[in-house]
DNA sequence: AGCTATAATGTAAGCGCTGTCATATACAAC
DNA sequence: GTTGTATATGACAGCGCTTACATTATAGCT
């Protein structure tokens, strides 16, 4: 098994040269004679040798390995800046971990302690919206991890958090989802999920009221619900809106905080009897896979989950200190529609 | 940055004490006076030390790392295995990487070479249906990599690769699905996707002709269509059935290979004006988060991947040699229904 | 031939740990 | 006191590389 590895010893007895020499082939340096270098390479090859990163890191203190830490591979969300990032780290030499959420948010005994062991070369945090009081364990343990390796963020930070960053504008996309949904003629704009701190300037609600103001609306307390960020949670807020609200008073169209929740507020909407997008427009965030697939196919924002994942291993990796704006494109499908002044 | 991380040497000398000594109270032997390894603790953590792990790999020859490939994390269902094996690997200690599936069947020179480096304890593999050729690039990489680390396989393995492995009885499975259908009066029964070759008695074909045969139906040749395992793969293998057939012999119900297929079914049906379950029963494998929120929704068969992902684990590190088969359940939802016949 | 600049190669000291072996100390039995 | 037996601790040699630094070979001069 993983015993008997042939060492960078082997190769230099074998071609006849020393260690170091067989190094500097290995490292392709130039100041090697071509003779000797072709020597050292067919040992490489005839003993099929592959030189130990291990060995290699703690002298170069340097590990060519990154780490990521997520909420939940499962959103497919996710698994996409989990791709994205990946693939960059790969074109680069780099080796990408996954590290679970609980690594930052415990508080147990230093929950960043595995990772500064590993000694990782960087890492990527896809922050999520938390409450208060994790959020500040959070900000704790980022700050003791940036100590060991630069660390950028992915996802909206809170400006206070002192980070490199990519992250998507929210704030203009959410005014653009307000526009559009206006320029249908809808008056009644739900907006479902999310946390209710929210002084962040990229983040949704500025750009929710924002998008409001531009058509004169009014902000009604009680077309917002929060909520955490999946279909079940996305169900429920708009189950207890509806239930609470008089029919006439009922939105006829809601924005999800993801496509998630999307789809359990679809799945409301029908239990409520309501048409998509005949009584009520739905649109999400994210444009997961399903989004086409759904009935009708849902609106949704393609946010470029993957390019984002990939440009926050290319911040990391160029030390950078910047934050960065993604592009995003709302595609639009069946699932929202003018709203129907007829009945 | 990750420059002056505290060393042994330091705590030895913090405390007062050989690096010995150190290395002993950090790993917990009992051969240390208490007061000493109270003393030890202290300079621990004083000076905020935390043993680097590339060190440690030097001499121990364990990484404490693993390896999984895969072939497209963007598919929900290997999500699970991921996230499942990750889990697992987290709890006894181990860190968890991902390599693209292109580890393995890149013909370029040793793709495995990464991995080999790395030094990792162990690999895990989801293997995917591929066509022959690149299936004899999988099986030499997989041979070379077993000769320096325990690989696991996920997935059904043709008998003849000679690994441990854990999957679901994908046969049994099948058999069930088609006496499930038949039960409901559906004798023109088609199932979509996968590759042709399959002597597997794991695999689905098999499982499939004896749920057919159990129902003494005769296996037709138009109602199998091999291909890939994605929505677009799924629609446009449906589209070209229904669209090479009479309507008379169009099937009243499809066994998609997974969800994703089973989506794309349906959007075919859905085009074909086939009502679902009424016209045309579907029903998919792999459970993903959405089937339930597709209209309407998916049935579909449960494989409990996560448990898959962790089980892997399990084998790679106890170094158990056996293939396990894992639990399923089908999960009945609305998009099968008895057969039609009144019309 | 003698001497120097340059290119090619070798020597050896780490990197931060583990683990073996040797040493030191303490205490009991003789 | 001596010897014996634990028990606690330290010294040191690796692990497989990288990287100064030292050394040698080669070629280019005068």
């Amino acid at each position: 098994m993983n015993s008997d590895h042939t060492t960078i010893y082997d190769i230099a007895s074998e071609a006849g040269v020393s260690i170091a020499t067989v190094s500097r082939v290995l490292r392709g340096e130039t100041n090697v004679s071509p003779a000797t270098r072709e020597k050292v390479q067919q040992a490489i090859e005839r003993l099929n040798y592959r030189p130990s990163s291990i060995a290699r890191g703690l002298t170069s203190k340097t590990t060519h390995s990154l780490g990521i830490i997520l909420p939940k591979l499962l959103n497919p969300h996710y698994a996409m800046i989990f791709t994205g990032a990946q693939e960059e780290a790969r074109k680069l030499g780099y080796t990408m971990s996954l590290f679970p959420w609980a690594s930052l948010d415990t508080d147990a005994y230093n929950p960043a302690a595995m990772l500064i062991e590993r000694r990782l070369d960087g890492l990527i945090v896809c922050v999520e919206y938390s409450p208060k009081d994790h959020d500040e364990l959070v900000r704790e343990a980022l700050n003791t991890l940036r100590r060991y390796m630069p660390v950028v963020l992915i996802g909206c930070v809170p400006p206070w958090y002192d980070f490199p960053a990519v992250a998507c504008d929210n704030a203009a996309m959410m005014r653009r989802i307000v526009q559009y949904l206006t320029r249908m003629g809808h008056e009644k704009i739900a907006l479902i999920g999310g946390v209710k701190e929210d002084t962040d300037p990229l983040r949704r609600d500025v750009g929710y009221e924002k998008g409001l103001a531009d058509a004169k609306l009014p902000y009604t307390a009680s077309y917002r619900v929060f909520g955490k960020g999946t279909a079940e949670a996305g169900k429920a807020a708009l189950d207890q809106m509806l239930d609470g609200l008089k029919r006439e008073y009922w939105p006829t169209a809601v924005i999800a905080l993801n496509d998630l929740v999307a789809m359990g507020c679809m799945q409301s909407a029908r239990e409520h009897g309501l048409g998509i997008p005949e009584q009520l427009s739905v649109i999400g965030c994210d444009d997961l896979f399903c989004a086409p697939y759904l009935t009708p196919p849902l609106t949704s924002v393609n946010t470029r989950q993957q390019q984002t994942g990939a440009r926050a291993v290319q911040l990391l990796l160029s030390g950078e200190q910047k934050r960065e704006t993604t592009d995003w494109e709302l595609m639009e499908r069946a699932s929202c529609a003018p709203v129907h002044t007829g009945i």
